[in-house]
Formats: C-alpha cells, sequence, structure tokens
DNA sequence: TGCGAGCGTTAAATCGGTTTAGCAGACGGA
DNA sequence: TCCGTCTGCTAAACCGATTTAACGCTCGCA
C-alpha cells in the first residue's frame, strides 16, 4: 500500500531536481521552463508511473481536497441516501475525496467526529440529517464553515438546506382540489415533538383550502403511528366518517402512511383512485413506484440539497447571507396513478 | 479550518522539547521520562488544547488510519446501506476514518477512484458491490490486500465476503415444507445474465425439494421482473395453474416479488397465509415489515458482511487462506406472518 | 573587459509531526 | 580522581511534497 515512487524518482529520469519535477507538474512552470524540459519530465512521470502523494502536498500547501460528512443515519438507512451520493458526486466533480461519518445522533460522538475531521485537515464539514429538523445544541467544535444539509441550526450563521415541506404540501393538496376534491383529509404522524415537515406540511394543507375557499374539517386531520399500520388505522378512522362527512382523497405525511391508507381503502372496498384520491410525500422508490395503482407523491430533493450544500462548502455556489435563514429546496409533484376526480355517485362537492 | 496550536506550542508551554511532547502523548516515555515531565507535558496539551496534525504524523509513519470503500452504487441506493453503515462503525472501532467512493460501476471511475485513495495513502481499500457478484475484471491498480464486500473476485487471493444465499433459501423453502407444503413454487427474476443469487437460490429451493422428496415441478418455477408489478405477473401465472397443479406457497426471490405477490394473492382472493402461504428474500424493512400480514422473509446479512470486510482489512480478524474462497455469511430466517399450513380444501398434499 | 539582464534551474526552507542517536549531568564504584 | 552507567532530555534527520530566493550561465552592449 505503500508509494513506490516519488518526485525525486522523477527528478531523476528527467536528469532535473524535484523542484522542476513541481514546477512542471503543477503548470507552475508557465514560461519559466522551456517546453523541451517540460516534455522531458512529463514523459518521466508517465513512464514510471508517479503519482503525488497527497498527503506532503496537503500538509504543505494546507488544502486536502477531503470534505467530511457527518450525519445522524442518512447512510445507514434507506430514505435519504441519495444526499450522500449527492455529496459524493460533487466532491468527485471538484477533485475532492469524501469522509463519512456516521454519529446516530449521539452529541458525544458528534463531538468526537468533527475532530477526527478537523485533525485530519479536512477543507470542509457538512453537517447532515436524515429529516428536516431544527437544531438546538451543535457540536461546539464545529468550524464556522460548516454547511447544514436537511438541518436548520437554531444559531444562525451557517448555510443551511432544507426541503420546502409547506410548497410541496401545496403543490400536493392542490393536485387534488384540482381533479376536484374539497373533502380532502390529511393523515398526518404522531410524533412527540412534532417533526417540522408535519407542522409545515399541515400549513400548506391549510393554506391551499383556505385559497380553495374549503373549510377545513378538524375530523379530516388525523394522525397515526408512522408506518403502514399506523397509516391504516388512521386512514380508516376518515373513511368511516358517515357518508356526507367522508373525504374523497387523503393527503398522507409520507409514503408508508399512504401504503396503509391503500390497505385500508381495500379494507373498505374503495377502489384508488376512483373511489378514493391518495397522496404521498417522499417518493420513496420501494414504495410509491411498486404500489398499485402507483402513488402520486411529492419528491424530497435529497439529491439536490445533498449538491447545494457541498457547492455551497466548496465554494462553487455562492454563500447565502448569514441573515438569509435556511434556503427551501423545492419539493416537485410526481404525478402516478393514485389521483382521479372524485367519484360522482359518493358523497358530492360542497362548494368547490 | 487550520490546526492552531502545533506541539511546538505545547513543548513551549511545558518548557521541553517538541520530541519530549511526542513522546510523552505517544505513550513512547515509558521509563524514559519521569511522571512529573510527562505529567507536566500533558497537561500542558490538555491547557492549549492541542491535537495533532494526522497528515503530519500519517507523512511520518506511513499509516493513515484512513480506509476507502469504493462501491458501485451501495452508498446510494436504500438496497445495502447497512453494509457502510457496519464499515463505519468497525473504522471508527479502531480509530480510523472512512473515505467513501461511488463509481456508479464505471470501470474509468473506478480505476479513478481506486488512484485517488492511494494517493492519499488510505491504509487498505474495500471493494463492495450492491448485489452479490462474480466480478471478472479488476481494477488493475487494486491493492493486492483489498478486501471484496458483497463481490467475489474471479482470481483468488483476496478475502470475500458473500452472503450464503444457497443456505438462505433452504431456510425459507424448509419453513414451507415443515409448515406441511409440498407444492411450492420458486418467483425467480428475470435477468440477463442471471443474478449469482438466482442460481444459488434456486440450488436451495430444490435442494429442499430433494430431501423432502418432493418432485420439482417445472410448471412452478417462473420469472418476472424484479419489482411488485413484475412479481405479480409471475405469481398469477402460478396461481392460475389448474387447482391441482396450483401452488399453496411462493417462495419469492427477493420481497419486492413478494409484494407482488401479495397484489396477485389478493387478485385471485387469496388469503394470505390461510390460502397462500409467502416467503421473500432481503428483508427490506419498507416492504417486508409494511405489508399485511407481515412477510416472512430472508435477512441478507449486510451488517455482518461489512463488519467482516472491514475486521479482515483491519487486521482485527484473521484472513482467511488464499484458497478458501469466499466466505459465506448465513442469511437467518425473518418469521413473520405470512406462512401457514397449506389450506385443507385446497389442492391436497400429494406425498410430503 | 566589465556589467546588467534574462534565462533555466535548483538549493533550501517549509508544512507538523515521529524517531533515532546521542549529549549533559549526576551518581556510584574502584 | 577517574571512569562507566544511568537518567532525562533534545538536536537533527526524516516523511514527500511545494515554494521562494537565488545561483550560474550566456548574451548583448558600452
Amino acid at each position: 500500500m505503500t508509494q513506490r515512487v516519488g518526485i525525486k524518482d522523477v527528478a531523476r529520469v528527467a536528469g532535473v531536481s524535484a523542484a522542476t519535477v513541481s514546477l512542471v507538474l503543477n503548470d507552475r512552470a508557465a514560461d519559466r521552463i522551456p517546453p523541451s524540459t517540460q516534455e522531458r519530465v512529463r514523459r518521466a512521470a508517465q513512464e514510471i508511473g508517479y503519482a503525488p502523494n497527497r498527503l506532503a502536498r496537503s500538509l504543505r500547501t494546507r488544502r486536502t481536497h477531503t470534505i467530511g460528512l457527518v450525519s445522524d443515519r442518512i447512510a445507514t438507512t434507506p430514505y435519504a441516501v441519495r444526499m450522500v451520493e449527492a455529496a459524493q458526486d460533487v466532491a468527485r466533480e471538484h477533485g475532492h475525496l469524501l469522509f463519512l461519518v456516521n454519529t446516530g445522533g449521539d452529541p458525544a460522538l458528534e463531538r468526537e467526529a468533527v475532530a477526527a475531521l478537523l485533525d485530519q485537515q479536512v477543507d470542509g464539514i457538512v453537517y447532515a440529517c436524515m429529516w428536516h429538523r431544527v437544531l438546538e445544541d451543535l457540536p461546539e467544535n464545529l468550524p464556522g464553515d460548516a454547511v447544514f444539509l436537511d438541518a436548520r441550526p437554531a444559531v444562525g450563521g451557517f448555510p443551511a438546506v432544507v426541503p420546502d415541506d409547506r410548497g410541496g404540501a401545496i403543490a400536493a393538496v392542490q393536485e387534488l382540489v384540482d381533479a376536484g376534491h374539497t373533502r380532502i383529509a390529511f393523515i398526518d404522524i404522531e410524533e412527540d415533538p412534532a417533526p417540522v415537515a408535519s407542522g409545515l406540511r399541515r400549513e400548506g394543507y391549510l393554506e391551499v383550502l383556505r385559497r380553495a375557499g374549503i373549510e377545513p374539517d378538524p375530523a379530516l386531520h388525523v394522525r397515526g403511528v408512522s408506518d403502514a399500520a399506523g397509516g391504516m388505522a388512521a386512514a380508516s378512522r376518515v373513511l368511516e366518517l358517515p357518508e356526507d362527512r367522508r373525504p374523497t382523497a387523503l393527503f398522507c405525511f409520507n409514503d408508508r402512511i399512504a401504503m396503509g391508507a391503500y390497505a385500508a381503502a381495500r379494507h373498505h372496498g374503495l377502489q384508488i383512485p376512483t373511489d378514493l384520491s391518495v397522496v404521498g410525500y417522499d417518493d420513496q422508490q420501494l414504495i410509491a413506484a411498486e404500489l398499485d395503482p402507483g402513488l402520486t407523491t411529492v419528491r424530497l430533493p435529497h439529491y439536490e440539497m445533498g449538491r447545494w450544500a457541498v457547492e455551497v462548502l466548496l465554494g462553487a455556489r455562492a454563500r447565502p447571507a448569514d441573515d438569509e435563514g435556511a434556503v427551501l429546496m423545492p419539493c416537485p409533484l410526481v404525478r402516478r396513478d393514485s389521483v382521479g376526480p372524485p367519484p360522482t355517485r359518493g358523497p358530492g362537492r360542497r362548494r368547490g
């Protein structure tokens, strides 16, 4: 695993000094060294397969061309994995290597991870979370130029990017309103404390209703445990409402809830999308694309956010001003086959 | 992001030389330096918050305490993500940092990634694949002490770990036989070339039938595209067989296929597990645990394999002998609720 | 002949540690 | 008193690159 050939070997073969080799290979030679010598050096390097020891280089230049991604669990759960992919892609595009550290959210481990990365002289650190979070306590050794991904520190001054959950919810619910629905339930998740996304998506939901002049019905906002079983239970509750209060469409907090909603619909003999329309959130490939019919949902822009974070970190994208707050990345609607017009025979439209 | 305090600062504060500081902090002082001095040095280091620059240290010691994980896509797909988690865990336990590189399977990128890691002087490289694969061509610059994860190089000499697909299939099908089934279909996937796992799981399937004295019925081995729709189509084909040839149990190549099999069962008015038993493979949380009823499946030991690979790489676990071939990691059966005895009224048992 | 300028190249310092060889001083024994 | 040993510490080399200051040479010109 040791580096065989060094710059001195190249120098010897080319019949010049190590300094010349360095100059040539780093294109600092410009007009100081004649093309003939440059050619000789390059050929020698090529010939003996020279590749500079990046450690030595970094020690001198104080730039390692490495960055660290410290996350709670994103690299180890199937949810937000594309953020890692994006981070890696951008790193590679800029000739950087990516250190990955998972902390499981343990503050002590986080501190330790940041310290280890700093000891390695990384050029920058991205602090990423699996879900949209607001962070009260940060590792106190986090460098000032860290960038936050899918998380927003309570204190200002750090660039941060989070999904536009409110906007995504608006798109989702608008899709249902556009299809003619007026009785739209929001199958939220039950968690304490309520996740940031929950509040924001609810806001979006209410916003669309308001714009459409639909009076929100508190009975249509239910909560369930965030899995298919929970979604099934919660969805059942609204589907069992008396016919005139029953929703014709469900906006589900996430795709797993939606998966449960599908089961509930089956249970109640309702066909999707003929009798009931469903929209999810997250666009989880393993669910949304595999359900039958395919689930219309909102995509979390993990890849885009990952790119943004590392691009800002590496200076390839302008750092937002300190007082700008977190950047909101749009969540696009992904249309599949779970939305249709409300059933004509069913609970009719009231105002829409 | 620069390191403020260096070893010289500690030396100055403690009133000794840098050499002494180094000796003390690396516990090479033993009996050469009196406790009082050691104490003084340590206190000074603590006081000014000294942490050694790992780059400089590595340059001298020729050990970076970093390893590289180059993979096709594991870090960016929800499937085998736990391998990354394991790799990271083991790395941390041994005081190492993990470089992550995804190549998407592109040989040029792979070569480039390996080169970049070697330039960084990593202590070792794990070459990982998303699925159990046999590799014909390796990046030619891969160091001789690389370890393979979920992949087996065609050439020998490299430690490698893969899942025991044959054993997992045996456990799965045995579970069905033990429940009393004799007509068991294998819903395989259709891919060209056939994945290694496909052949191995088929072997396991046939092995159990043989042991149980059940004549394999070629009509019960069908293939479909590897997603829920494909699984539904393929499962439908066997469920539409005449009643006396129809299977009472399905062994599905993976959980997505099984998800489709659930849909097919519903379509044919069959209740799981009363009318039809189903076993999957992979134990994909998003599917197996969320289906209703919960899917009995076989777990791919991603975490265990990831640990194994990095432990071997770091010498924490004995390297298998060169002629041993790939290590087979057991795939445990995960019992949930999709297996029951065959229906009594249904297609009866023939020999079992 | 002497001098300055420009050209091509390199010696040497540097980054921040580790490691080896050895120095200075105290002490003990002959 | 002298020598050897032991104790406690440090100077200096080293890892492998980058970077700066400057050297030697040639050439042109006065």
